[in-house]
DNA sequence: GCGACAG
DNA sequence: ATCTTGTCGC
């Protein structure tokens, strides 16, 4: 697979900012999906002993939840981690990786957050806008926002919020587990993808695509601990 | 100035 | 992300 927009990623940190409220005109906050009938789950590790960064893709097919089809490869640094600026180191490996995949999804679900960002352009909507599939961003930790605890039970949510306006939500995914915090990505609403991320997490507090995809690097990995910056 | 800060 | 420590369940 190909992205439809496509530039430059050797930027300073400040045209990478320029370049994300450039893109991020072009994000899309409403539902408008076609029939989803495969998922694809993405993750990025940095290797600390090769020094390089390993990006996995898997396909799952939404109505079993199996994987289809998967990819693993390794990339070069092209950009250090900057909070606000995650799309710029982990999104070249990953098109790397995209090239690789055949089965194409109707549905991106990221290890990171989406419009739950500074700029409103975290690594999700970046991802969906280049190939223009909707798109969730799906982070175990927020990048920033006020919310209240929401209920906990499996499916409880409360607003995550940036000076008034709602950006994402903490959702609970399972009962009495620490929730996660779901954001549009691209093309798809904040309900839409609330109901995605329960569907794809029905045992687990992380939806099956983070999990599957995680797993894949850490098998690459060998088990050897991840990097640090 | 101090804390916070997706992975 | 990783690391440490503590608590609980098996």
């Amino acid at each position: 697979m190909e992205p439809v927009v496509k530039h430059a990623w050797n930027l300073s940190e400040m045209d990478a900012v320029k370049l994300q409220q450039e893109l991020s005109l072009k994000m899309i906050r409403e539902d408008q999906l076609a029939e989803v009938n495969y998922i694809a789950g993405v993750d990025v590790a940095y290797s600390e002993h090769s020094d390089k960064l390993i990006a996995a893709i898997v396909i799952l097919e939404a109505s079993s939840l199996h994987i289809i089809e998967s990819v693993v490869v390794e990339d070069t640094v092209h950009f250090p981690y900057i909070p606000g600026l995650f799309s710029f180191r982990e999104i070249p490996p990953l098109l790397k990786a995209f090239k690789q995949i055949k089965t194409a999804p109707q549905l991106i679900v990221c290890d990171g957050q989406g419009m739950a960002h500074p700029r409103r352009f975290g690594l999700a909507s970046h991802l969906g806008v280049l190939f223009d599939i909707p798109a969730i961003g799906c982070g175990k930790t927020k990048l920033l926002g006020e919310f209240q605890d929401p209920g906990r039970t499996r499916g409880s949510s409360s607003p995550l919020v940036d000076h008034g306006e709602v950006i994402g939500a903490v959702l609970r995914t399972q009962d009495h587990i620490k929730p996660i915090f779901v954001s549009i990505g691209h093309r798809i609403s904040l309900a839409t993808a609330c109901e995605w991320i329960l569907k794809l997490s029905p045992k687990y507090r992380l939806p099956e695509t983070t999990r599957q995809a995680d797993q894949l690097v850490n098998k690459v990995l060998g088990g050897l601990p991840r990097g640090q910056e």
